[in-house]
DNA sequence: TTGGTTGCAAATATTTTGCAACCGG
DNA sequence: CCGGTTGCAAAATATTTGCAACCAA
């Protein structure tokens, strides 16, 4: 499956990381950054600790909090801004945005094309060093618009 | 005081959009809303909160929380996205964007020029129905790279 | 072997809720 | 007076931390 190979890369790229920053690769490691690679849900950590607690029944929630702590400091996931209590995660690095249901607190990401990028007002750089940006888009998905409509 | 004259204009809008809605114009909700509507710094809840103790010391947290979430329903304020546990309220509903400091979490305002306005990706609509979107920019602002810089 | 990592338990931080008294319209 | 709002206390939710045992390198 292609997306297997895919995590598998970034796997790769992951214990890579973890060697170059004297962070040792460890199974629960793997496993928790396999479970944001592989969802395109954007899970929050308890959905994490629950997929994981699967294979790794031991697993505790503290070392999920931990583990995604420092995958973000790795810049191996990133975290998704969103107005909810939940952090959600995401471990595709390409640069996109995201749509964010006000009903279902779904997320979605939204990739542009060529020339769509979006260009930063030129007052930003005058409040100091860009290190990255990101724009949500809020709204309410086409699923739940269904809903509605459909009674 | 030019900024007084705005936020007596913003308290009148308030009192309006509460009898719209069957609200009650309460000494609390007017004094919770002017100090976000006063403040620059984008205020969390618990700043809120000791700011209008000075001035009614028996006003509670969650009469705070409670209220911010009214106003935000009123849409006389907005929730910052922001990457931190606490939420931040901002009384200016002028579009603009926000810069966000890692380092000391301050927000600043960024507007932008006219033809600066950012366009959507052409498939964000395809997700949904749109309400509303914001960027957030992510940097360390001057200030703490002047710290850095001066030592 | 050794220091980064884990699991457990307990603590923290932020925000929310039930309820009776209160007060704005 | 009526029903929205408040203050109080307690609870709920999400996340973090101290520490001893563990295990990757």
């Amino acid at each position: 499956m292609n997306t297997e190979i895919l995590i598998d890369e970034k796997i790769e790229k992951l214990k890579e990381a973890c060697r170059l920053h004297g962070m040792r690769v460890t199974p629960q490691r793997i496993e928790i950054f396999k479970e944001v690679a592989k969802s395109c849900a954007h899970p929050d950590a308890e959905t994490v600790y629950e997929a994981v607690k699967s294979k790794m029944p031991n697993v505790s929630v503290d070392t999920v909090y931990r583990t995604l702590a420092s995958l973000e400091e790795l810049n191996m996931i990133i975290r998704v801004d969103n107005l909810l209590p939940k952090a959600r995660f995401d471990a595709d690095l390409r640069p996109h945005y995201h749509f964010l249901c006000t009903k279902c607190n779904e997320v979605y990401d939204i990739f542009f094309e060529e020339g769509e990028e979006l260009t930063l007002p030129k007052s930003a750089e005058a409040f100091g060093q860009i290190k990255d940006y990101n724009l949500q888009i809020r709204g309410i998905c086409k699923k739940c618009l269904n809903k509605h409509d459909g009674k």
